[in-house]
DNA sequence: ATAAACTTTCAATAATTACTGAAAGTTTAA
DNA sequence: TTAAACTTTCAGTAATTATTGAAAGTTTAT
């Protein structure tokens, strides 16, 4: 495998995974089109690249960039905008999970919360509902805290040897 | 709040979080009922309170089945088949994580690995796909491995207490 | 062996989600 | 201030994914 077969299979597969995860295709593609290009690449060589229409580009490098992944940058003497990734790994991981936490996890928590919460009338089911949501909302809210913990920027000397343990 | 819109809610709010990370919504709906349910269930009852139809629900408790996180049941005197689901939650999640892993992370690992692993020709573009997919590699078989450790049995009094560390 | 009770399969259809392309909007240079 | 260069928006359309419902298949009781 060379470097053009070896470019597009990954860039395919992680937009793949993207969809299997619910990222949409076009907007995992053009972050790893990004994550492994050499320099910042220009909205026109984004959807050359990946043929891909103008709108559709436009419209996910916007989602990319809410999510704190991809940004904007100017090269001098270029009238067009130019975009770039998060090239490290640990930070872009650490902006997605924080993303998801935000957007996904911590509105179903306090759901979970509410409905754990609803007064205990002795019936079994009631009893069954409380005690199982119970125990999602916590498994829920550690699993989030924990995530946030191993990606997060202040990773001192114990978290990252920790990290060597889980090894 | 009380029971019958508690229940609503959580099933409703569990299914659109399914949606969200690529499960589809009337799996992550059945299965939620029968999490919250005293007794098993049959097809009928599980139609019935969903309002889906015989077909939908019948390929869903197929696939919970295959994800090994629902089971059938014979109820004695009973003709027709009864379902469950894990009610442990942690166990629940180390189905899940499993499952995940197996049949959508350890895939793509194998890609990455590939893709990071072809010749290096010399030119800048072939150095950077080499190096970020490589990262992305290890970042992504580190995730998994600490994942999976995570909701393992064999969680012993360390891992225990590590995660307690965490929280 | 028959038929009632029940489940699965799958082609057709519906619902959802993604994508296009052109018009409207914005920025920049002169 | 004009107009060229560029970007965004969004209504319409396409592609994908989920759902239905009825026919085919299976199991069980007699």
């Amino acid at each position: 495998m060379e470097y053009e077969e070896a470019k597009e299979k990954f860039i395919t597969t992680w937009g793949s995974l993207g969809s299997l995860w619910g990222i949409n295709k076009a907007m995992a593609q053009i972050q790893s089109l990004l994550f492994i290009s050499t320099k910042p690449l220009s909205m026109e060589e984004i959807m050359e690249e990946l043929q891909i229409s103008r709108g559709n580009t436009s419209m996910n490098l916007r989602q990319l960039m809410d999510w704190g992944i991809v940004t904007k940058e100017s090269v001098r003497g270029e009238r067009k905008d130019f975009f770039t990734t998060e090239k490290n790994v640990q930070e872009l991981a650490r902006h997605i999970a924080k993303e998801r936490s935000r957007r996904e996890i911590k509105p179903v928590i306090k759901i979970l919360k509410d409905v754990s919460s609803i007064k205990d009338d002795g019936t079994a089911k009631t009893k069954e509902l409380i005690k199982q949501t119970k125990a999602l909302h916590d498994l829920t809210e550690n699993a989030d805290a924990i995530i946030n913990k191993l990606v997060s920027q202040e990773q001192n000397w114990i978290t990252k040897s920790l990290i060597k343990l889980f090894k």
